[in-house]
DNA sequence: TCGTGCACGATTGTGCACAAGATGGGCATC
DNA sequence: GATGCCCATCTTGTGCACAATCGTGCACGA
């Protein structure tokens, strides 16, 4: 059994991750206390993890809110994504093994098939196996974790772009089939550009959202 | 003035880094509360921040030790850390200011003069300059900031071969001769590789001695 | 009417006490 | 003599109380 800290810790992130808890919004010690039905102590440690891992900001006696962002810190974040992941789409396509090429071509199967079903929900989910699949084919569990660990704190503010992903679905897959080719193809600068390309243009999409939302509020 | 388990963090990151304290070695609450005159509370915290960053792994029940590491590992994250300066190196070449560009070659003429007087202490402060100077050229907060993480995690294995760097003082400077022609040349491509092999030449260093220290053991 | 200063309330930082679980040594048994 | 079990002790996890600090609202003066 975990400590209590560690599972309020997981819902936390949970929560900040699907946008349950908005950007900004404070996050009291004592509320959380009480809401989970413990002392302040175990809430405090899953605040300083949280804080650790940039999902809140977290300021000397004044408490902790729910991670902010401007514009220019959205465009850096999503621009060390898109290098991670193309990162890793390079040494994916040197070092998958034969297993996991398997598994990739299924993957995107998968996609396709979500996205002829008009399934925008299993077009999400595939998607994202599909670029965890990427990732840990990298065979390098430092960057992985890094693109993990980023993913999560952008999660936030990619939630609201999911609806707009529907008349993109066609195009992405395109580009997936040209990182699949890449890869398959050992064509490491390929693979590399194609899921460059790929990441950029999905992060024009949230940049263009996120602005809009910020002229709005 | 910030809080007490801000700078006990300090304290003790520092000393893992400077490897005060080695790896494996156990950080007591207690011990550490009495030695710093606090309660046990405010080095908790500071255990916790240490242990969200990897500098110390931290079970629970069972307390913190400083953070081990496999050879494996160590192979993983240096490669993550020879992708990541490789990355601000490319970005450099498109991205360092005029002034930027001024200063780097000013940091690569100190690298110069301490091989040239044989100052070993004043070639690692020039050096981790020189890379420093890179990562933060890359214009990128995110990229830089993982790979400043990444380097304090490093930091304590790479310690014992501060000695060792002496002969290849004179290699490495010719390697960032290349680095800085690539990105006084704009050349995102050589620069990337050039910083690459710099770091792979490095860090197959850090893995022999420390291959080697853990036959030892 | 607006700006400034003060006091109050609320929230976090720290210290301390008790509870739960882990480690290590001693003892019994095979 | 070796092995497994049990218990004592120690360390950490959690709860709670007090202290320090910050934000807010109000009153006063310009």
């Amino acid at each position: 059994m975990p400590t209590i800290a560690a599972q309020i810790f997981q819902t936390l992130a949970d929560r900040i991750a699907q946008g349950d808890v908005a950007p900004g919004q404070k996050l009291e010690e004592k509320a959380l206390a009480d809401e989970f039905g413990v002392s302040r102590t175990p809430v405090r440690e899953a605040l300083r993890e949280l804080g650790a891992r940039g999902l809140i900001e977290i300021n000397p006696r004044r408490g902790g809110v729910v991670a902010r962002i401007s514009v220019p810190q959205l465009a850096d974040m999503l621009e060390a994504e898109c290098e991670l992941e193309a990162t890793c789409a390079r040494l994916a396509a040197q070092r998958l093994t034969a297993v996991e090429r398997e598994q990739l071509y299924d993957l995107h199967r998968r996609c396709a098939e979500a996205v002829k079903a008009k399934d925008l929900e299993g077009y999400l989910a595939a998607n994202r196996d599909f670029h965890d699949h990427i990732c840990r084919g990298a065979h390098n569990t430092t960057i992985a974790a890094m693109a993990v660990d980023l993913r999560a704190r952008l999660a936030p503010f990619r939630q609201r772009q999911a609806g707009t992903i529907e008349a993109r679905m066609q195009q992405s897959l395109d580009e997936h089939q040209g990182i699949v080719d890449a890869i398959r193809a050992n064509d490491a600068r390929t693979a590399f550009d194609a899921m460059c390309a790929h990441n950029a243009r999905l992060s024009a999409g949230v940049m263009r959202l996120f602005s809009e939302s910020m002229l709005a509020s």
